[in-house]
DNA sequence: CATGTATATCGGTATATCTCGATTTAACTT
DNA sequence: AAGTTAAATCGAGATATACCGATATACATG
């Protein structure tokens, strides 16, 4: 373990880290300072399920698709070029995450973006994605 | 490769797709129509790296703790309680995918998150596992 | 320059995820 | 009911990712 990022001791406490405000003494990682920002396990597992269910290729070009509207898993087919079973465990993957939500008619079935939360997110990822 | 879900044919046709704009005869993935729904591969490779990036539970909660400002990768050793290692390579992977920066002093390296729009993101997935 | 400390990288193993043919299920058609 | 088609599930091999001890690097300080 290691022991201090300490910035108020030094001459150059204002210069570069003028930002920061660290507890005094001997401790980075011994001080009470770091366990108060601790993360709960459970609330970030929805989240973590969106972000998994998005970080796959073929995935993300499904939501993409999806963002203009409905589209059947058949239709997916020719979207991702992939055999169907392929497209069918990516569609159970994006449904079990919350992320589309499907419409059955008869035969056929309907594949959208579940709720309006998941659409801005994958808009701003889109926008995130334009200036890099 | 599977063959319709043609709308306007049948009786039904208003009745529980009547949002659907799709094209007569006989075919839906022979169509015109999917194809022109595929999605360039290089757009969504930014977009795909970053969800990468935060889909995993240890990265997300790193940059969790880093939305209440910057920390040096020691403390976040404290966060995680996982060895050094291990949190090294998870901020290699945060850095890499452009989700956060990083900030060298003296022995210590800080890390904060890149920038509005990753720090948006993470807001928006934040509200999304709220109500679920 | 020798020592201590923070962090990065390496390498091998463990674990998880992806892929896709084969099979099953469900729904329409004749 | 038999045949056809869309979609879901199964299972096993291929690929990728996570983990973490060991080691290397970088910086500070005696």
């Amino acid at each position: 373990m290691p022991n201090q990022p300490n910035i108020s001791s030094d001459a150059d406490s204002e210069s570069a880290s003028g930002t920061l405000r660290r507890i005094e003494g001997d401790a980075c990682c011994d001080g009470p300072f770091p366990a108060t920002r601790r993360v709960e396990e459970t609330a970030l597992d929805a989240e973590l399920s969106s972000f998994k269910a998005l970080a796959n290729a073929k995935r993300l070009k499904i939501v993409h698709a999806l963002r203009e509207g409905e589209l059947c898993a058949c239709e997916l087919e020719t979207v991702l070029d992939a055999p169907q079973s392929t497209v069918a465990s990516h569609l159970r993957k994006l449904r079990d995450a919350g992320v589309v939500n499907t419409r059955k008619e008869g035969k056929w079935t309907y594949y959208r973006i579940a709720d309006t939360a998941s659409l801005q997110l994958l808009d701003l990822a889109a926008a995130l994605g334009e200036d890099r």
